[in-house]
DNA sequence: TATTGTTATACTCTATAACTATA
DNA sequence: TATAGTTATAGAGTATAACAATA
């Protein structure tokens, strides 16, 4: 088969796909957008600054600041003023964002479900090749 | 390693990630956002109606009058009546359509070039996985 | 009466340019 | 002068509800 690597990637871009919905769905469930989702998520795993969240999310920091704002006027996120800058401030979650995160993720079943099925051999081998296909260069 | 799941969920959440990055900036390379890059991809295949456009792209009827409109107005698709049903209309790709929806896929290298460096036993290795993780039930 | 698609409307996402405050 | 973040603005994505035309 010649074509195979056509076949692998409509799989990648089907796969991608749903990847997607699910999570937006996810989202929604929760009553917040996909990019809402993402920022919280970022914010989980420890509190960034306004200029890290931007490059963290691939987007303008004007944005950021827009959907900080609007995080912050639902409670699920805090902006903290730094002591060793005080132009810039670092966006921490709130107990009811991490209340919310965690309903995301729950909601965000698609991937876990599905890889808990694999044999564990068969998830180190998706590991890998994940992790050359993601890879530069 | 009883945590292998989430490194697993980890690396499919990045490969996500960047997958979904490159074709944003593919699609803005050639003056498209991704959601138009995505219906004229989807209409390049075939010609299709509004409402299974809406269906194939998950979103509502009214998002899909949009998107056609601009791609419309910008001569890459058109609206063709349907004779068998007056109501309907079936949106197909244009020339200048064709030769946009090429420069998409050629900027979009991401996959392809990554995945053409993997052996060919990897190749289906992951096209299977894929699969499996993308199916239902 | 049900279906296909559009219009009106509103909210979110996103970026650019100009701005404020601090370094 | 440079940097962190915000504001003003505008275009695009998206959905809901109401609507027109056709089946």
């Amino acid at each position: 088969m010649t074509d195979t690597p056509n076949v692998v990637a409509q799989r990648l871009w089907d796969f991608v796909y749903a990847y997607d919905a699910a999570y937006d769905r996810a989202a929604r469930e929760v009553g917040l957008s996909a990019a809402q989702a993402c920022l919280l998520k970022a914010v989980s795993e420890e509190p960034r600054t306004m200029g890290e969240l931007a490059t963290y999310l691939l987007c303008d920091a004007s944005n950021v600041t827009q959907l900080v704002t609007r995080l912050e006027a639902r409670g699920l996120v805090t902006r903290v003023p730094e002591p060793t800058d005080l132009r810039s401030k670092r966006v921490a979650i709130t107990g009811a964002g991490t209340e919310v995160d965690r309903r995301v993720r729950d909601a965000f079943a698609f991937p876990r479900q599905r890889i808990d099925r694999l044999p564990p051999e068969s998830q180190r081998t998706l590991a890998d090749l994940l992790n050359v296909l993601g890879s530069e260069t």
